[in-house]
DNA sequence: GGTAGGATGGGCT
DNA sequence: GCCCATCCTACCC
């Protein structure tokens, strides 16, 4: 019989009005939830925010474009783009309809697919799943999944099983260079 | 322990 | 043509 992990139950998936509120609310909310995309899961330890107006180093600052055309959509969809040619970045649409404001996932604390994890990743060197580009290989997470409404389907985020406080640090964005004193990067305390 | 540089491609000026 | 919301390797204390 398969391992027990296989079956582990997670608690419900994450409505819409989650994700509809102010994008620093939901990156703090986001610390401790499961992102869950088929047998793989993990446990969201660091976000970081990026804000619809006052920050030059969000995306959706250059304004509308075919890129940032989610960033500016409906809340709880996936906004996922390639950066430096290789690698893949996770974020979760905040605030309303029409309102740009988005989550850059940087890394989660494994919990189930460990194997499959390890797999996708073609010889592994530091943490699994620890760094936005990490985090997307070793979820299975590439440019298909731009615009993915995270409610429903395939990769939703969901109540950790059973939930317990939190502690959350908070930081600096890292490898910006604009707007990078804004205190917006947030982190579970223990989880780095 | 640390840092420097290369890989590699899409988006925007 | 330049700039990246990165990661890994090589090399140097």
């Amino acid at each position: 019989m398969m391992a027990g992990t296989a079956t582990m139950r997670f608690g419900p998936i994450l409505p819409r009005s989650f994700y509809e509120r102010g994008t620093v609310e939901v990156a703090r909310g986001l610390l401790g939830k499961l992102l869950v995309h088929g047998g793989a899961a993990g446990i969201i330890v660091e976000t970081e925010a990026y804000l619809g107006s006052g920050d030059r180093a969000a995306h959706s600052a250059v304004g509308l474009t075919p890129r940032t055309r989610v960033i500016f959509g409906p809340p709880g969809h996936a906004y996922v783009y390639l950066i430096y040619g290789m690698y893949h970045c996770l974020n979760l649409v905040a605030e309303p309809d029409g309102t740009p404001g988005c989550v850059l996932l940087r890394a989660l604390h494994p919990v189930s697919g460990l194997e499959e994890m390890r797999g996708r990743r073609a010889r592994s060197a530091g943490d699994l799943a620890s760094g936005p580009g990490r985090l997307t290989r070793a979820m299975g997470i590439t440019r298909a999944h731009n615009g993915a409404d995270v409610t429903r389907g395939r990769l939703v985020v969901r109540e950790p099983a059973q939930a317990h406080p939190v502690e959350i640090a908070v930081t600096a964005r890292i490898g910006i260079r604009r707007s990078a004193d804004l205190p917006l990067r947030f982190l579970l305390a223990g989880g780095r």
